[in-house]
DNA sequence: TGTACATCAGTGAACGCGCGTTCACTGATGTAC
DNA sequence: TGTACATCAGTGAACGCGCGTTCACTGATGTAC
């Protein structure tokens, strides 16, 4: 979106100052300093890694991208690992809020929730390509940075906490456990997002929308706990 | 292993001569023509990519691990991506022939060896970690040959058949499309073999195997479709 | 308000490396006669 | 059985490339006085 009227030239992004220091009035030319380099490393990072993959992704092209010399990211990540490790928090990030945003405390009831959370889940995978692909496939680049181990687990609470919801309607000495609800019901998901869910790419000839696919499983996979929609007396 | 008694020091694969044209008898020291290069470097690329995932698999370490110059794969591959087509290709097959040997046309019941065919799907995801690998996650280096497009085709018309075996049991108009069943079915077991069933990456604490998990699931799925197994009378 | 200076985010040139790929070549094989 | 030769699977040297990373440097910023 084009600048409105007399403000700053730089593009913000959630409050970040991603411009130059020396603001381009004069038109192309740009300072010394960048303003936010990191910031701008990371959304270049994004770019590559949505066209080409986490695999493809170069420390080298990210500088490139962001418009200063191979040597300057050197000053805000301690080598191209830490980038992507960077990438992959702020996706867990990302991920995070948007389940949480789409579960919303389960209103207006669970079921209804549960969806939103598989539709957000799919829209994910589809949309944020570049993070869901550095979270889920960058594999061993990864696998120095701890922090990132337990990045899974707050999804996983999540599913959890829906599938205590869920449950609560039955008598206590038939609820199944909720933590293995949680991860069947994240297999599956991962699963349709995983085989069906991208793009264009392994594209299959399916009859009905992921998302479908997914709340008829879901559904199912409830039905066979006792916990189907109606609840149909005996 | 070493060579037994008085036997050719070739080393034979699946009837393969992976050998050297100029048997080894005097030692270390090889002759000019390999025997079985192509063979050679399809198990290289299988060994490279267990170790270093597709993207890290380069096509000058084959040629190094199958003990020949850089320039000898040429003979055989076109380039590096056809090599892991034809790694792709191969492990697709494998893949099939393991599924549909753990399906053994349904016996002795279709619910047990669905049962046998989820633990042969992660057992060849954790054990064929390289065909697996590049099977689905080798991504867009694959995308120019469409030989393997359909390659997933027929596990999903195994995962169809089972269905349709353990759907018979149901009156005809209370049969789920089996065509969403397969999905369902073959999302659960992906799904659970990308997040809990590779060796030691990614590990999570699991409450059971992952083949226990995805044993439990299936059957709760299938038990919401009217499937359960011992079939309670109303 | 003006100036000196410390800080530090950038530069740009350079390095060593491994890769994919090519090229003219050469040695082994196996076939025709 | 022996020899000439076509075939072709290998060699090894070389190329251009992009990458990750380093280094001494320099220009902009902002703070102390």
């Amino acid at each position: 979106m084009p600048p409105t009227r007399g403000s700053v030239p730089e593009v913000h992004v959630k409050g970040f100052n991603m411009g130059w220091s020396r603001h381009g009035r004069g038109g192309g030319h740009r300072g010394y300093h960048h303003g936010n380099l990191r910031e701008a490393l990371v959304a270049a990072a994004l770019q590559l890694i949505a066209e080409r993959g986490p695999a493809g992704f170069s420390f080298v092209d990210a500088a490139r991208l962001a418009g200063v010399s191979p040597a300057a990211p050197y000053r805000h990540f301690r080598d191209r690992d830490e980038l992507l490790a960077e990438v992959a928090q702020r996706g867990f990030a990302v991920f995070d809020a948007a389940l949480v945003g789409a579960w919303d405390e389960g209103r207006p009831d669970p079921l209804t929730a549960l969806d939103r959370v598989g539709r957000a889940y799919l829209a994910f995978a589809r949309q944020q390509r570049a993070y869901y692909a550095t979270m889920f496939e960058a594999g061993s680049a990864l696998d120095r940075h701890p922090e990132l181990r337990l990045a899974g687990e707050s999804a996983l609470g999540l599913l959890r906490r829906a599938a205590e919801a869920l449950v609560a309607k039955l008598p206590k000495e038939q609820r199944p456990p909720t933590l293995m609800m949680a991860l069947h019901i994240w297999a599956m998901t991962h699963g349709i997002a995983s085989l069906f869910g991208r793009g264009d790419q392994a594209r299959r000839a399916l009859p009905m929308s992921p998302e479908d696919l997914l709340e008829a499983g879901v559904l199912v996979y409830l039905q066979g706990l006792g916990l189907g929609r109606p609840a149909p007396g005996p």
